[in-house]
This record gives C-alpha cells, sequence and structure tokens, in this order.
DNA sequence: GCCAGTCAACCAAGCAATTGCTTGGTGAAT
DNA sequence: ATTCACCAAGCAATTGCTTGGTTGACTGGC
C-alpha cells in the first residue's frame, strides 16, 4: 500500500516515465512478449535499473493497470458530480469510458483487457474494487434512464452489453479514421437509447 | 469402415488432440505463458514431438486460430441456409455466435481476440477473410431487420456495437452460473430488437 | 509363415538464446 | 559522508527448437 513516507504521491520523476513507457510497450506487445530490457531501453536506461524503482515486473505491470483504473473511476466520477440528467449522463458516460480506452496515453485499458490473467490475485482484488464501484455507478444510471422511459432494460445483463460494446471500440478503432471520438459517443449513446 | 481417401484433410490422430491441447492452455494461460512442454505433456508428449506435427508454435496457433474461424464461419452460414424470417435469423446468428465463443471446445474465440497480436501477418491475412465474409452476413440480416422495422440503426456501427458487445460475454460470462447460453442468446436478441 | 525393409510417430538429450532479477560498484548531489 | 539513481556484469532458469535414435505397425517377396 502506501509504501512512500517522505516523498508524496507521485513524482514527475523517471519511476511515471517508466510506467509510462510499460504502458505502452504492454500494450503494443502484451506483458510477456515485452522484456524489462525493452522498457528500460526505452527510457534510456540499461537493463536492471528499473528494478530500482520497481521490485519485479509484475509490480510495474500492477502499477500500469491500477494508476489507469484509478483514472477512469475518477473520470465517471466527475461526470456523476456533474448531476445533469440522465440522458446527458448517459452520453457523458460513455464519452468518458470511449476518452479513457482509446485516447493515447491511456494505454491502461488494453493492458487491463488483455493482461488481467498476468496479475497476481492480490493485484486483481485491489481492481475488483475499484471495477465495483464503476459497475454501480453506470447500474444507477441505466435505472434512471429506465424510469425516465429512455430505455427498455436496465438489468446488470443491459450493462454488460453496453460496456461491452463500448469496450469492444478498442478492438476496431482508428484515432487516425473518420470517426471522431466525439461522434462515437454520440452515435453510441443514440443507437441505446430508445427513439 | 475407415474410408480415409488420403492423409490430407482431417484424421482422428494425435494432431488433433495437440490442437486441442493448444487451445484450451492458449486460452487459460495465454500464448507466451504456454510453452511447447505445457502442450506436450497435456497429450502425454515429450517436449520435442510436437514439433513433429508442427513445424513451429506459431504455427500451432495459427492452425488453432483458423480452425476455429472456419468452424465459427460454417456456424453462422448454416444459419444462413436456413433462410428463417429476419428476427429468427438474428436470434439464430446470436446463438451461433455465442456457442462459438463461450461452449467448451471452442476456445480458439478467446485465443484469436487475446493473441491476435502474436499471429505472422501472413495467418492474419488468411483470418481476415473470413471475417469479412463474417461481417457481411450480419450486416445483411441488420438490413433485413431495418427493412423490417424491427431495428433503429443499420450502419456498419450498430453491426460494431453488436457483435463487439457479443464477443465481450467472453469476459464475464460463466458456464456454471445461473445464465444458460440460450437464455443469454434469447435475452440479447430482445436487448437489440425493437418491442 | 517368416523376415528384411520402410515409414510414421515418437523419445532422449541437449544447445543456444533469452529472460527476470541480483550484486557490487560509481558519479553526482546533498 | 551519506544517499539517490543508476550502471556493468552476470547468474540461474526457462525457452523454442534440433538432432539422432528407437519402436511398432505394416509391407512385399519368397
Amino acid at each position: 500500500m502506501a509504501q512512500r513516507t517522505s516523498p508524496a504521491a507521485e513524482e514527475p520523476n523517471r519511476r511515471a516515465e517508466l510506467v509510462r513507457a510499460a504502458g505502452r510497450l504492454f500494450r503494443e506487445q502484451g506483458y510477456d512478449a515485452t522484456t524489462i530490457r525493452d522498457i528500460a531501453a526505452a527510457v534510456g536506461m540499461r537493463s536492471g535499473s528499473p528494478f530500482y524503482h520497481f521490485k519485479s515486473k509484475q509490480d510495474l505491470l500492477k502499477t500500469v493497470v491500477l494508476e489507469g483504473m484509478h483514472a477512469a473511476l475518477a473520470a465517471i466520477e466527475a461526470v456523476l458530480a456533474q448531476r445533469l440528467p440522465p440522458r446527458e449522463t448517459f452520453h457523458a458516460l460513455i464519452r468518458a469510458h470511449l476518452d479513457t480506452i482509446l485516447v493515447s496515453g491511456g494505454d491502461f485499458a488494453p493492458v487491463l483487457l488483455h493482461e488481467w490473467r498476468s496479475l497476481s490475485p492480490e493485484s486483481r482484488a485491489e481492481i475488483v474494487a475499484s471495477k465495483d464501484r464503476y459497475e454501480k455507478i453506470w447500474q444507477k444510471t441505466l435505472t434512471d434512464l429506465k424510469r425516465a422511459n429512455l430505455i427498455a432494460d436496465d438489468s446488470s445483463l443491459a450493462r454488460l452489453l453496453i460496456i461491452g460494446s463500448i469496450n469492444w471500440t478498442a478492438q476496431w478503432y482508428r484515432p487516425d479514421g473518420k470517426l471522431s471520438i466525439d461522434k462515437l459517443a454520440k452515435r453510441t449513446a443514440n443507437f441505446f437509447l430508445l427513439s
């Protein structure tokens, strides 16, 4: 947990560079296919140096995924804080989720997606907590939508199908294509809403 | 009885056992995390023997994915051949897709999903052909549904969102849970259809 | 019925490369 | 002089894959 007592929480240092480089490489090549040497070289270090900042490769993966998950959670909680009407909340949630998944720098989501099994059980437990909160926010929004007759089904299956379709965009969306994330969010929201 | 004309296409031999075992292990542990020794042991061989049947580990992965992809394509083409009305075709397509993805023995889909990047470019090209045909079938069904006013949107985005949500079931569906694949297919179809 | 020959299918053993990670040191800043 | 952040070198284990043999089933010729 909180292991750093003196230097607060986040330093703008090489440690952060390692996390960013690792995130990118994990996404591009996968966890197993990425070597410590790759990550070290990406920030101009030698092969053994990352172990000064992280006690193992697993630890690096865990940091990448956890920091990303926290950022994602913060994003949709910021949406909730705006207290928009259901329809707009739905759209904003989709927009936030797409941003988290698709925008450059957000490498964590694909990594979390693909390398879930590479995580230790303890790391997974930490993530599940955030995931539960994430899902609760969505579920509540769906319930509000149903109450406003803007959606036909607010079951947890509906939530899984909706979030699933959005998560899947990571598989086919190309940032250099014609479809902007803005438009994608709008069209996706309309697709799921009635009328 | 044994009327194998040539040893060309499909023998019930050890080779098939290797493909099945590899598929299962690739899904459970990932491609990189699965060793040739794992696969060999799973069928009672020694570490070097699989290389009699496959020239490399990559070749094994390619076989797993390609055979699975062809089976999946065959499944939905069988649905098309039934010439059901749009609504029933839609339901049957979802059912077939879920079967391909979720049913035991169908390990290829999660593997294809996760280990796409581990494939050589040539292997990918072979798969893309099947994928294109797969998508065309879906797209045509969506167009028919729209014509019958059973769906609001038949754009390719709609197709991506629908297929995406179904593909994502592989991430959360548990065969030992309360929800049968039959029910899941039915409820999913109803979720996307109007009224 | 017998036996050399063939071939498919495997094993036993190991090689070369790669891997995560460790250890002892080093220059700069404090 | 101590600490921080890193390097240089390498170790032990694992990996995909190769090579040369071995076994059993099946031939064909006599």
